[in-house]
DNA sequence: TCCATTCACTTGTCATGAGATGTTCACTTG
DNA sequence: CAAGTGAACATCTCATGACAAGTGAATGGA
């Protein structure tokens, strides 16, 4: 398969802020720099720095060198994904504590957000998050027999179960989150040290590949003094591009 | 200021698109006609094409003509700032009650979310909002002075606020969000006609202008089987563009 | 009638050249 | 010593030309 130029160029840019080679602030090289280091003409280069510039890695403006962005948007977008990666960039320590792992027949609802028949096996995990050893998330998670079969040879209280599949090559690409709040019912209250009733944020995470085939199904429930979702947006046509996070609750929120 | 030709084709594309004059999935001018309407060479052109398709407007594929995008972002951006053009574009009937309008000061977590002194007033608005006819949401917003000035000449049972505002000139364009859950209080659990203590899904927003003043605090909480949130992600490095909109609950949500 | 091929047309990619406009900083001037 | 000036340098804008690659409809043969 052919890689254009412009490709060439955007990712090799990536892969050095990414790998910190570019530090968050920093000047890229300018654009004659990068046109004789690749042996290209201005187009290509103007069009890879155009794509980063919108994927928010880096920032410009006329007559300055474009900057490494100081609030890269890729790592929100894993941080978004990622429980354990987002507690880490966050400066906090990550826990997970595994209360069941099982290959089982998924109930009607699993079935219907994974869009498979309800006598297919999926694997189903159920795990309290905690930051800083404080519980703060209850995780149930389905995953197709395909996905699933490989949390066997994973020891799911170890780390960042997200980074383990994307590494076994499991194409996690697109997320459809869904977000209301529910009253935490008895295992809630016990897991999460919380009474029972307690308002809890929860999000339903569909997964799938970039092809649209359904991977996971996850339903987490936040305890709201400990967790928060945020989301900037911006209307109009500005270049400002939207993102969602998670972060820590501040105090004194409840009106 | 002086517009550069790529964007005068980008917005007169732009327009034609919103005014419904190219309806959904219609086929744009190729390259070359668009060229030769605006006097425009493929520079300026190819760039504006580009840049509605970052924008989610239209979609691109090569040999092909552009054609107009099935699901517009643009107007999911809008729906996620006004309840009324939400509730409008699913198809249902957005209604409002005005509870209260006053102007006071501010108690300290209103005057600390819009950065101004506790001294300086503001105007609180209590609505109830509702979808055919059933209350969904409670909306507690403090404008600050400048812009709650507006709101004595409108009549909030009316309609959009949202709309009258972005009429009468205040850029609000950026918004951030923070969502979490809490507890009905007793106003709560009167005005939206369930139990205290039942969990409500709340949206803290801030709006503010692109110059990063802030405009608008609100507080508003959803019945969550009525409305809740919904956000499309993708991971890597995939054209597909985040967004952020309300839904309407699915039936058999809690499981 | 059906199917493979051809061909005109489209967008994607890239090079080169030139002027406009914003930034920065050393240098001049008061 | 501070303020203003100007040149070097950066990106932004736009034009022109050329080839590669995908699309779709017309064409022609089986």
């Amino acid at each position: 398969m052919r890689v254009p130029l412009h490709e060439l160029v955007r990712t090799s840019i990536r892969e050095r802020i990414l790998s910190g080679e570019l530090a968050a602030g920093a000047a890229l090289p300018s654009e004659a720099e990068l046109c004789t280091r690749f042996g290209a003409s201005r187009g290509p280069v103007r069009q890879a720095i155009s794509a980063l510039s919108a994927e928010g890695l880096i920032e410009t403006s006329q007559g300055k060198v474009p900057t490494v962005s100081r609030a890269p948007l890729a790592q929100s977008i894993d941080d978004f994904f990622s429980f354990s990666s987002w507690v880490h960039t966050i400066g906090r320590v990550p826990g997970q504590r595994t209360v069941e792992i099982a290959l089982r027949r998924p109930d009607e609802i699993v079935a219907e957000r994974l869009g498979i028949p309800a006598s297919e096996n999926v694997v189903e995990l159920l795990r309290v998050r905690s930051i800083d050893g404080q519980a703060a998330m209850l995780e149930r998670t389905a995953f197709v027999a395909v996905v699933g079969r490989l949390l066997f040879e994973f020891d799911t209280d170890s780390g960042s179960l997200f980074e383990y599949l994307i590494g076994r090559g499991v194409p996690l690409d697109r997320g459809e989150h869904v977000i209301d709040a529910v009253a935490a019912d008895a295992t809630d209250a016990d897991l999460l040290a919380v009474a029972v009733g307690t308002p809890l944020l929860r999000v339903q995470r569909v997964t799938s590949s970039n092809d649209g085939e359904v991977l996971e199904y996850s339903d987490d429930r936040y305890r709201p003094d400990r967790a928060e979702l945020i989301v900037h947006n911006a209307r109009s046509h500005s270049t400002q591009r939207p993102f969602v996070a998670r972060q820590i609750s501040q105090p004194g929120g409840t009106t």
